[in-house]
DNA sequence: CATAGGGGTGGGAGCGCTCCCAGTCGTGAT
DNA sequence: ATCACGACTGGGAGCGCTCCCACCCCTATG
């Protein structure tokens, strides 16, 4: 083990500041002065530290500088190990792209948490209490989980994916919920639909509540009853979609579309339909939320909204930076636009 | 920015060693020797460092250990942006939740690196060259890329997620396509189809090459020919797939069955055969390879070989750590079994 | 012609740890 | 009783950087 590390460790003789500034003819703090970009360097002399850092290769030691200037540039993404699976397939594979995307500008590096167990859960929040990232972003959070609230005491910058509620406290990115609902009724509507079920996802995720009320204001404007029997909650799995059509069907057989509010949802919703006979769309107008591989693999094609996701990742880590780099107290809310993709379920 | 650090920095007090050390009533030396698990501590001191350290609620600092100790303990994890989106999508989700899962038993982080474009490619390299990771995960590496190669002489621990060939130098975790193809079509043959065919991926990835072994062999063992018209490239796209199914038909109509080897690619040819009248699985019978969420929502729900993904993760980190522990040049190949997971298109 | 001002620069003093050497004990053998 | 030897322990010497203060020299000013 020990052994181990002196023979990867300073044998290749990795170049330090001191011996770029030996080889530029410079003092030590002329080169840090260089490589940070200070101003207060003649353009001769930064010339000349420039061409000794590439001569030798010389590149920074992450350690050394994080412990010296008492930060890390580096965040942290957490990821609820239960959620990945939750999340339709892409979502994290985007949101992590995104957030890629954004950090690939800076010195920042990203660290990924997952968190399956309490166990876990409480060794992250140690880890965090270590200050060993600048700050964190947060995907597919619970309302009751206590990390916002220890991040938020120990006032270390965080966003998170999808606020929790209307009153959010942390800064926070969404797409938008409600006008992505709105638009897939207003399609129902458009396509001639008069009785729209809905099946919603669980009502404590503040997501899934806005998607109900998107519904809910597409057929007023339609001036279409919201009766309740169209309502059918379910919990975003497939079991659920498959129990909530039964339902809908039973109670109101008249249904002419259903807006599901989740593409795993609206696959259970299909199998229910065809067992019952119904045809999608003759019979049946279908629309999924999430725009997943599954909604293009359907049969028929699902019909779905999609949220920018990748671009979600982008702005989460963007807002983020920013919060690093002036901690002031505004809590920004990023809301993105969403799309309906139609396909041949409507 | 310098003033927003100061207001995170000290001031809260985060505990040293050092005080931790005053706490307990004794050295520096001997509580670092508690926190890193030395034996040549007597039970009582121990008990009092452990003591001192919950009281402080101590978390190590970890630059400071880099620095001093020459190491980083970090990993990365490195995914070509392009690939995501290849890998069939739960695919890099389950990899890294492995990964995690192996590393939650241990002290190291995981750092995502994404890269995208050449120009993220070398600073990958200048980073790494940096040894600010004490290993690399490679996920997804073309048979041309010339990061192994880079990984290799830096004498840094690597493990490559797919052999590129059948002489990888590198550690390296697959799953046996060979295998899986094989019982794949074996499963064919045993519902009694005569004229199996395959859509093959890529012939220039080694995986994709061995999938198209297994049907070979398969065919061999039940004594059926391979005609060379029942074996049509492509490319793992639903594009792909979708030619060649195409090609397949024109040039052998009387298949029967069809060996598809990725889900995606099965998808594609799955419209094919539905423009072309023919039933699945009465006419003809469907099997794709992956397993991935397309397999279970395809109508009918599609047969497909699994590849035990985040086993391979767990494996892979498993066999980074033990790499850094021991830099043996021992370079060892894992390969985890498949299954068959049988559905209603076969 | 002395004297402030800067812009530029060098290098000391840490940051919090690990490594390791020089002890200090206590114990069993002689 | 004496000696050797392990078992433990304390703390010095860095690791490579940032921060900052002191300093230099050159130009404008009184």
């Amino acid at each position: 083990m020990r052994a181990a590390r002196t023979v990867r460790g300073r044998g290749a003789g990795r170049p330090t500041l001191e011996e770029v500034a030996a080889r530029a003819g410079v003092g030590r703090g002329t080169v840090s002065r260089v490589i940070n970009g200070s101003p207060r360097v003649s353009d001769r002399t930064r010339a000349a530290v420039e061409a000794a850092v590439a001569e030798l290769g010389y590149v920074p030691n992450r350690a050394a500088r994080a412990l010296a200037a008492n930060r890390t540039d580096a965040i942290a993404l957490v990821v609820p190990e239960t959620e990945t699976r939750f999340f339709a397939e892409p979502y994290f594979s985007e949101v992590v792209r995104g957030v890629g995307q954004a950090l690939a500008e800076t010195e920042m590096q990203l660290l990924l948490t997952l968190v399956g167990s309490d166990r876990e859960r409480r060794r992250l929040a140690q880890y965090l209490m270590g200050h060993r990232v600048d700050g964190v972003l947060l995907v597919g959070v619970h309302a009751d989980d206590p990390l916002p609230e220890l991040l938020e005491q120990l006032d270390m910058p965080v966003v998170i994916s999808g606020p929790r509620s209307e009153e959010e406290p942390l800064a926070s990115v969404d797409s938008d919920n409600f006008a992505g609902a709105r638009a897939a009724v207003a399609h129902l509507v458009a396509r001639g639909r008069r009785s729209i079920a809905t099946i919603t996802g669980p009502l404590d995720v503040y997501g899934a509540r806005r998607r109900l009320d998107g519904y809910r204001a597409a057929l007023a404007e339609a001036g279409l009853p919201a009766a309740a029997q169209l309502i059918s909650p379910a919990d975003f799995t497939e079991e659920g979609g498959r129990r909530a059509m039964a339902d809908l069907l039973a109670r109101a057989p008249e249904v002419d579309a259903v807006f599901a509010a989740s593409d795993v949802m609206a696959s259970g919703a299909r199998q229910v339909l065809r067992e019952h006979g119904r045809r999608v769309p003759e019979d049946v107008s279908l629309i999924g939320f999430d725009d997943s591989a599954i909604a293009r693999h359907m049969d028929p094609p699902l019909t779905s909204v999609r949220q920018p996701i990748e671009e979600m990742g982008r702005a989460m880590a963007q807002l983020l930076l920013s919060q690093i780099a002036a901690p002031e107290p505004s809590r920004p809310r990023l809301v993105l636009p969403t799309e309906l993709v139609v396909r041949a379920s409507t």
